[in-house]
DNA sequence: TCTTGCTCATGCATTTCAGTATATCTACTC
DNA sequence: GAGTAGATATACTGAAATGCATGAGCAAGA
């Protein structure tokens, strides 16, 4: 077993039976038969020396040695769709395919806007979004383009920082009307509050630097951000939300502006890789400045607090 | 060209083709014949809808359109290289192969016995030792485990510390007889002195960092920290280097003890991934445990010195 | 000028690999 | 308990990819 020569589409089709869980859906997704995947997974079990799964007739159930090598087969399919992706845009024309990573809130309240109007001036160029806000690695080239709420710490990234979003407390017209609009943050226990499930770091983070909060129980609790936004838009309660998606709606209303507000400092991150690719950099650019508008946009509209509540580097 | 459907294999035969240089020493590489890699090419080029390569009588010549998606399939190839190592490292066992990064003096001077001796203990393991001054990156898993001289910013990676390694002037005992000794750093100016090629941006940092070091033209350049330490042992002069590596001849003496001197800090880098496969971990333990060893059996050498140079970020 | 050594391209025989069809097993539903 | 739908495993057949042999082009050196 010295000299391993296992073929890289064996490590494709492990990958698939993988995520499928059988021979039979790996084979369906990758467009081949049912013995076919069998045999690959066969010859790399024999490469190997060691089982990879234990068959069974509702399907094959990884080993542990198999899962230990899934990371480096999911890096292999970042890489290679990544690769497929440079080479669909050619050279000096934007076209192609270009993937961007952003939180829910973001790639589906803000960014399909932006992302029309560059389509629209450039129609070779193709859009996949992922919207999600588990942080994809660029680095592994899960993605082209980030938008993201952190700093960027890694090398070999380009960081443009692309402003800060102001984040308060909003309701909808109806809730206020029927419940009444708090004038203190104390005020805030009389009402139906629209928040996090579970506790993350991030979320830690910002209430360590938010002690003005008080800590009062949630009557609408949702780890998705979308759902909160939902939550307010209806009527449900309180909820904070980004400001520039509440202006768009004349009745979502601020709660207590000026006593609670912070900013999430943003920043638009691709691989250094990428900056000659020329689908990538009109996308870049394109981002950026849409993002600056919108955070322009909505910036008039909360002047004058000025409160030093400092960039959360956080969630939304 | 919506769906594109390559082969992996193609992604591998189209790096070894631009390693190579032709198709015949791609063939003769990857175990195939000159005209397999030609289709795997032609496939490749077919399904893109544009040429990677301009043939000639001497060879392939790649077009920018290649060499814009060697770094995508160097990653393949890093990655797959990785999966292998960790696959044939069986399960609860100490073997298979780690592929550690240092630097050439670390690599060449201070890991090999430590190496032997881990050797000696876990038999089935296999060491590749990636001695070079260019900066590996862990992430894309061109290395396990590296010894560093920067400290890891990357997340993801497991850093431990190992300590600060003491750099200072020296030469041999044979020069000095015939030179003299320097008693100040003035008297530098005076003598043969053995240094850096070109400027890096590391050492414009110790220079920053270490004003009362002259600038004296060196008799003898060399980027290479190794050719330096050759220099300094064939008597050629007066030059930096490890106090640990000095020590251990008799005939290299220190050289304005106490004047000059600066510190290292030493880490070791692991990816996150491989904290629970035993090779990895072993060898992390032996070279963490080593590199201490090594560092700690210089120090009383250079006891008393306690001059506030602090670590540089740099070479050797 | 002719040889040598390197390259890529092409036609043809063969082997290898993938697909079809079928058997078998298990869980679930009626 | 029979039937259905899902799974894997196994023979057999056919296509596709590979290897072999050969031809042709170009550069260097005798």
């Amino acid at each position: 077993m010295s000299k391993m020569d296992l073929s890289w589409d064996s490590y494709r089709t492990f990958l698939t039976v993988l995520q499928e869980g059988s021979l039979s859906a790996a084979a369906r997704e990758l467009g081949l038969t049912q013995p076919t995947v069998g045999r690959h997974v066969d010859a790399m079990e024999a490469t190997l020396g060691y089982p990879l799964f234990v068959r069974s007739p509702h399907g094959l159930l990884p080993t542990d040695a198999a899962l230990a090598l899934k990371p480096y087969a999911d890096t292999l399919a970042a890489t290679s769709a990544a690769l497929l992706r440079e080479a669909s845009s050619q050279r000096d024309t934007v076209s192609g395919a270009v993937r961007i990573s952003a939180s829910e809130v973001i790639g589906i309240e803000v960014l399909p806007p932006i992302l029309a109007e560059l389509h629209a001036a450039y129609p070779a160029l193709t859009i996949e979004l992922s919207a999600s806000d588990t942080v994809e690695d660029l680095l592994r080239q899960e993605a082209d383009i980030a938008v993201r709420m952190v700093a960027p710490a890694q090398d070999a990234l380009i960081a443009r920082h692309v402003g800060a979003v102001p984040i308060s407390f909003h309701a909808h017209r109806r809730y206020i009307e029927r419940r009444g609009m708090p004038e203190t943050l104390a005020d805030l226990a009389r009402h139906s509050l629209i928040g996090y499930d579970r506790e993350t770091s991030a979320i830690r983070a910002i209430i360590a630097r938010s002690p003005e909060l008080p800590s009062v129980p949630f009557a609408f609790k949702a780890d998705s951000n979308l759902a909160q936004l939902a939550a307010i838009r209806a009527g449900f309660g309180i909820g904070i939300c980004q400001n520039g998606l509440a202006a768009r709606d004349p009745d979502i209303v601020p709660v207590l502006p000026g006593l609670f507000e912070m900013k999430l400092e943003t920043w638009l991150v691709m691989h250094e890789n990428l900056k000659t690719a020329p689908r990538c950099r009109v996308t870049f650019d394109a981002l950026a400045k849409g993002l600056r508008d919108y955070i322009r946009g909505i910036a008039p509209a909360v002047a004058g607090s000025h409160d030093p509540a400092q960039a959360a580097q956080a969630i939304v």
